[in-house]
RNA sequence: GGCGGCGUAGCUCAGUCGGUGAGAGCGCUCGACUCAUAAUCGAGAGGUCGGCAGUUCGAGUCUGCCCGCCGCUACCA
């Protein structure tokens, strides 16, 4: 029974590198839980993208002093390069910077606009009469009202971190300019959010076995009331408004915030229609047993259970989210990772030193999913050395070791099984079992966990049964020791797929158990010739995170 | 300020609807073993579950207050 399964994963800024704090934020995540469902036979569309549009961009190229889309074309492609490098498996990882996107943005604007969910509003803005632009508020400087520091930003202030209103600022000057800003009446449409409320509402109470972090947040948001939200800014860097909409005088563009998400939309379409399949999209948006999950940070929560759903509340006929498994962040050191800041250093910095499955690894295993979780380099060396290398990669190389060397480089042919052996078995598929109740449940490091106790079991057995002397004793049962230690390590390596992509189906060829297509234990031929025997991981030397190593 | 989350062994974290003596991994101590990447296995030490008060036959788990940390606060997304 196979069911189309929609991993939507957030759209990074293509302003600057991606750290740690991403991978283990949504991409990590999104992979395991892509790849499972994949080994399951599910149909899996795993989309997102960069977003090319937002003030993170325009602050770069600003500074810069170069285009936007220059910014953009020199981020994407470092970011595909960190998915490729980890091995993050998107079925498309596209741009919102595509005519796809503009028309399916456009699409969703105009029913909502049809319906009077999107309305004509005014605001006040500051504009730089200098320049002769209207100022998002993070241009806008000037002395902090409650610190006296002389630089903060309209937005907040970088000296206290209070969060401010342009209008609070003393001196206010435009950081392009300089010159003093003025309020100006400026025209821009409105979504009526609030429409969306009560529905929205009802919907997430009915939900069941989402985090309580994400549900209680989207719930206090609603709580608070949802007021009608400008989704148009003036700025000349965004997707068009529609021509028939686009009224409101010059400079005007629908703002990220409203035209970023649409982009899982958008991306599932161009996926198709490079499949040379345009229709497929609808597999995973209007079959109404197709699910979705929506693997973001902690920060994206408003956007993913709230604003996102009234939006396709509005629009009519497309699945809404059936999980936001949203997580908390990982701290470096106590502080968050973020890009603005540079605390914590890019993916690529770290997957050019770590194997991907050890970094990998050691991520999964640390996964924010109930708190903030800290994370340091000695953290992830000792997750790799001490658990990674020491009970999985030791126990493979320890049973394929002695099993090759000692029975002509074939699987053994065992004899009858005794309940020790029985039981190990069990112990695995048990855990396999489990493995996989727990990553559709997005608890991916209980999953993990579960994991590798199983493999611990698996050298309790060793340690018990003790092949090694069986051998000089008793070769017959050490042929069924060493064949039931095989057929677990075979089970045990499908569930570590999803997590280890790159060192998993090694073993698989090791043992000549063919290629591991379905979640279950694969079969093992006795007398079949084993493959090469190399250890699947490299223990690491305790510097090799060092700035200098 | 408002909202959300969190504060459990040296470290990183689990603890479902309140209920037998509070858990795991790593680290540490002692021991076993030697097939294996000085890996593995066993035993043990180690916590008044942030504080105070309350509800209850019974609270890490519920309530109130306090202390501390993190995040968000919608023009960052």
């Amino acid at each position: 029974m196979s069911q189309n399964i929609l991993v939507a994963v957030a759209w990074p800024y293509a302003s600057g590198s991606l750290h740690l704090g991403h991978l283990a934020g949504a991409y990590l995540p999104a992979d395991i839980f892509a790849r499972y469902h994949r080994l399951v036979g599910n149909k899996v569309l795993m989309v997102s993208g960069s977003d090319g549009h937002g003030t993170p961009i325009t602050v770069r190229a600003d500074q810069e002093g170069v285009s936007p889309q220059e910014i953009v074309d020199r981020y994407h492609p470092e970011i595909l390069g960190y998915w490729d490098s980890v091995g993050i498996s998107f079925d498309l990882f596209t741009t919102t910077l595509t005519e796809n996107h503009r028309q399916v943005t456009w699409d969703i604007f105009r029913a909502h606009r049809a319906k009077g969910t999107i309305v004509e509003g005014e605001s006040l803005q500051f504009y730089d009469p200098e320049a002769e632009r209207f100022l998002p508020d993070r241009y806008v400087e000037g002395t902090c009202p409650h610190c006296g520091y002389p630089t903060a930003r309209g937005d907040q202030c970088d000296n206290c971190g209070r969060t401010l209103d342009p209008t609070d600022l003393l001196n206010p000057r435009s950081r392009l300019s300089g010159a003093t800003p003025v309020q100006r009446s400026t025209k821009h449409w409105f979504l009526r959010l609030g429409a969306f409320a009560g529905e929205v509402k009802a919907w997430l109470e009915s939900k069941t076995g989402w985090r309580r972090h994400v549900k209680n947040w989207a719930l206090g948001m609603i709580e608070e009331g949802l007021p009608d939200r400008a989704i148009t800014r003036d700025l000349t860097w965004g997707v068009p408004i529609p021509p028939e909409a686009d009224t409101l005088g010059e400079g005007k563009r629908i703002y990220v915030w409203f035209e970023a998400v649409i982009g899982y939309l958008s991306a599932a379409k161009e996926w198709a229609a490079l499949q040379g399949t345009p229709e497929a999209w609808r597999d995973w948006w209007q079959n109404p047993d197709a699910k979705s999950y929506y693997f973001v940070g902690k920060d994206n929560i408003p956007f993913h259970a709230v604003i996102w759903p009234a939006m396709l509340m509005g629009y009519g006929e497309h699945n809404l989210p059936s999980d936001v498994p949203a997580n908390q962040y990982v701290t470096f050191k106590g502080s968050k990772a973020s890009k603005s800041l540079g605390v914590g250093r890019s993916i690529g910095w770290y997957s050019e030193r770590l194997e991907p499955d050890a970094l990998r690894f050691a991520i999964a295993s640390i996964l924010p999913e109930q708190n903030d979780t800290d994370l340091t380099d000695d953290e992830i060396i000792r997750r790799i050395n001490e658990e990674l290398v020491a009970t999985w990669g030791n126990l493979v190389n320890r049973v394929l070791t002695i099993t090759s060397r000692n029975f002509d480089h074939q699987v053994p042919e065992p004899g009858s099984l005794d309940k020790v052996d029985e039981e190990v078995i069990a112990t695995v598929d048990t855990a396999l079992t489990a493995v996989g109740e727990l990553i559709s449940e997005v608890e991916l490091r209980g999953g993990l966990r579960t994991a590798m106790e199983a493999a611990s079991a698996v050298n309790v057995y060793l340690n018990s049964t003790e092949p090694w002397k069986l051998l000089k004793s008793d070769r017959d049962r050490a042929a069924t020791v060493l064949y039931t230690a095989c057929a677990a390590i075979s089970g045990l390596a499908v569930a570590f797929t999803p997590y280890l992509p790159f060192t998993s189906p090694r073993i698989a060829e090791m043992l000549g158990t063919g290629p591991g297509d379905e979640w279950s234990r694969p079969k093992l031929t006795p007398g079949r010739e084993l493959g090469e025997i190399a250890p699947l991981f490299e223990k690491i030397s305790d510097d090799i995170l060092n700035e200098d190593a």
